[in-house]
DNA sequence: GTCATCCTCTGGACTAGGTCAGTTGTGATG
DNA sequence: CATCACAACTGACCTAGTCCAGAGGATGAC
C-alpha cells in the first residue's frame, strides 16, 4: 500500500496529464463519477474530491446531471473598459449570446443606495440578463439604472448590448469606472442561473459606471464563473 | 421529514445567522465538525459540505487540525498601486507581517521569460515571501527581479517593502503595471505556505511591473487566500 | 412527422462508520 | 521553573453503500 501522494492527489494528476496531452480535449465529457470509481478502484466521494478540485483549479467544470467537461480556455476581460461583451468575445475568436431574464422597477435596497449614491428608498431599473461564451452560459450580470436618466429603456431590445443602447438612444458614454473583485459562492438565483450548485465559488465583479461628465449613471453586478474569466487590467493601455 | 431546502442548506443558514448575530465574532473558533455533526444530527460529511460553502463564500475558514475559524474582513487591495503592502494594512487600521521563504538566482521558467521580455536561459532573482494580516498567513508571494538591475539585493533585508528598497537603493520608482487575475486552486509550496489544503480556490494576482521609464523591472504572482481580500481598483485614482 | 411517455444515465444528497497525522494542553520530571 | 512525553482532540482522508431528481434518448401512438 504505496502512500507517496494521497489518493486524491493521484487522480488528479492522472486527469490533469490527459487534459495536458490533450487526449481531453477543451469541451469534452470524462467519464461518470462512478466509472471513475471503478477505474481508479476507490468510491465517489473520493473521485468527486479530485474532480472538486480540478474544478478550483479551472482545468474542468460541472453540469448538474449531466456530467464533467473539459473547461474551455478563459475569456480575457478587462472590466475598466466597459466595451461591448460581444465585440470582446468575437475579437477573441469566440462566440457570444445573451439572454434577458426579467427587467423591473425596484425599490433599491440599502446597499444599492450606498453604493449609486442615491437617497433611501429610491427607485431603480433593474436588468437581469446571462451571457454565454461558445453556448456555456458563463455569467449572470444585474444591471441598475437610474430611471430619470433612461426613460422608456425597459421597452427596448436589452439583449442588445446595453454600452450601444446608452449611447444611440441617450447620448451616454462611459467615463471613468470603478470595480470590485471578490472571490465567493455561488447562491440562489444566482446558482441557478450559471447552473451552478449552491455554494460553487464564482468571482463577483460589482462596478460602478460614470459617464463622460463624472456622474453616476449605473452599476452592474457580475457573476462569472470562475474558471471562464480572466481579468486583466493595464494601468497606461496601449 | 421536510425537505423544504436540504440539510447542507439549513446548517448553512444556521452558521450565517449566528455569525451576523454577532454571536460567532471574527476570528472566533466554531464547533469541531464532529461536534457540528451531532448537534444538526447529521454525518461529518454533510457538515462539510456546508462548512466548505461558507469557506467558499469567505464566511469562515480552515486551519489544518486546528479547527474552522469566523473570517474577519477582507483587506480591500488595489493592484494598480504596488504600495507598500505593511502602509496599506495599517490604514486599514490592521496589522502587517511578512516572512522571507526563500531567496535565489534561478534559470527562468519558459512562462516567465514570455512575462517579462526576457531571451531564453535568462538567470532572475526570485524572492518567495508570505504576508500575514493580524497574525494570520493570508498571502504568498513569488517576486522575480531582473539581476542586472539589483546588484546585491538578496543580500539585504528583504522582510522589508521591496518598494521602498528599489526607491532607496536603487532609485527606482514605479510606473505603469499590468496585472492578471485568475481564480485556482492551491498547490504544492502555495498550499502549504497559505496551511491550505491542496485544492482549495484561491486567487492569483499575476504582475508586471514597469519603471518610471516604461521598462520592465519586476513581476511578482500573489497567491491570495480567496477569503482575505477584495480588489478594487478605481480607473481615476481621488 | 409530431408529441408524449418511459427508461436509463447522470450527478446531488446523504448515512455510518473507519484510520491517520498534526496540534494542543496537561502533568510528570529534571 | 523549564522541559519533555503523552493523551486527547482536531481535521484529513478514506470506504461502501442508499435514495432522489433532472437530463436526454428511445419508443410508440397518433
Amino acid at each position: 500500500m504505496e502512500r507517496t501522494t494521497t489518493q486524491t492527489a493521484q487522480i488528479r494528476l492522472a486527469l490533469t496529464s490527459q487534459i495536458n496531452s490533450g487526449l481531453l480535449q477543451s469541451g469534452m465529457k470524462l467519464p461518470s463519477e462512478r466509472e471513475l470509481s471503478e477505474l481508479f478502484g476507490t468510491t465517489r466521494i473520493t473521485i468527486k474530491e479530485a474532480l472538486q478540485s480540478l474544478e478550483a483549479e479551472g482545468r474542468i467544470y460541472c453540469e448538474d446531471r449531466r456530467g464533467w467537461f473539459v473547461a474551455p480556455p478563459r475569456l480575457v476581460y478587462n472590466p475598466l473598459y466597459r466595451s461591448h461583451f460581444h465585440e470582446m468575445v468575437e475579437r477573441q475568436q469566440r462566440q457570444a449570446s445573451t439572454r434577458v431574464l426579467s427587467v423591473r422597477n425596484i425599490v433599491a435596497a440599502p446597499s444599492l443606495c450606498q453604493e449609486l449614491e442615491l437617497p433611501a428608498l429610491s427607485r431603480l431599473f433593474q436588468i437581469r440578463r446571462v451571457r454565454s461564451l461558445d453556448g456555456r452560459v458563463v455569467m449572470f450580470v444585474e444591471h441598475h439604472l437610474k430611471p430619470e436618466r433612461f426613460p422608456g429603456i425597459l421597452e427596448l431590445d436589452l439583449s442588445q448590448s446595453l454600452t450601444g443602447i446608452y449611447q444611440q438612444h441617450y447620448d451616454i458614454h462611459y467615463g471613468r469606472s470603478r470595480f470590485d473583485i471578490v472571490s465567493t459562492a455561488a447562491s440562489g438565483e444566482v446558482a441557478q442561473a450559471l447552473t451552478l450548485g449552491e455554494g460553487s465559488p464564482i468571482l463577483l465583479v460589482s462596478r460602478v459606471n460614470y459617464d463622460q461628465h463624472g456622474a453616476i449613471i449605473d452599476s452592474d453586478h457580475e457573476y462569472w464563473r470562475h474558471d471562464a474569466v480572466r481579468i486583466s487590467v493595464d494601468s497606461r493601455p496601449g
